[in-house]
DNA sequence: GCTGCACTTAACACACTGGGCAATTAACAG
DNA sequence: CTGTTAATTGCCCAGTGTGTTAAGTGCAGC
């Protein structure tokens, strides 16, 4: 996890339902470490250390308020996250099944031409 | 990986710059898991258990010509991910900025009146 | 049936993850 | 100074991920 690339890191990040959910407690607005342990059955460290990902990843911002770290949601790489499934937007989105289908072929025709 | 959700498995698969590279690839069409990996600067063995990966997140589907196995993209599992970012975009887009403030900070409130 | 090609599986090494508890740091409250 | 609270860090353990090479599987073609 040392020199991983931005999208990778933050990919890596998401995928673990902790980690999600403290996210999604964090679109309510700030909360310290201990408040974002509370819901889940599982020790402060292990949240702290959940935390820690999530702030490596530039998702979460960690603030100092006394013995406090009020934590505050960072979505700024999930920009790019959203960049990049725009590309495969074509490949899900109902409406543009069939375009998809269409490219795939088509580029599949200039390869076995090559 | 036993049994992770949905979504915890394609952010995991998608977590590896050549898996991405991998469904890059395969926008352009269907393609046999040599020719995916010849790009690569990595055994074969390497490059089939990548696509095994992508198969088990349900982002790729085999077939079976003969000895080959051409490899086909599905970005159904995409849908999830834009659908979830989706949830988010509020937080990181511009014209939102504001409103993700407000929101923020309103929710803090309700927050601290419980 | 042997040989070759495409691909997977096996066996191994090594690093990282994620969980636990215990100890530590840091800051406030008396 | 002492004790309490918030949070992190250290250490241990089990499980998983990713790469290697070598061996195995399945199909085609002479």
């Amino acid at each position: 996890m040392s020199d991983v690339d931005t999208l990778s890191a933050t990919f890596a990040a998401l995928a673990d339902p902790t980690r999600r959910a403290l996210l999604a407690r964090l679109r309510q607005g700030e909360a310290t470490v201990t408040q974002l342990a509370e819901p889940f059955a599982m020790s402060l460290p292990a949240v702290s250390r959940h935390l820690k990902v999530l702030e490596r990843a530039g998702l979460v911002n960690k603030g100092r308020d006394a013995q406090w770290r009020p934590c505050r949601l960072d979505a700024a790489p999930l920009r790019e996250v959203d960049e990049w499934v725009k590309g495969y937007r074509a490949f899900f989105e109902e409406r543009y099944d069939r375009l998809a289908a269409q490219l795939a072929e088509r580029r599949a025709e200039h390869t076995e031409e090559a």
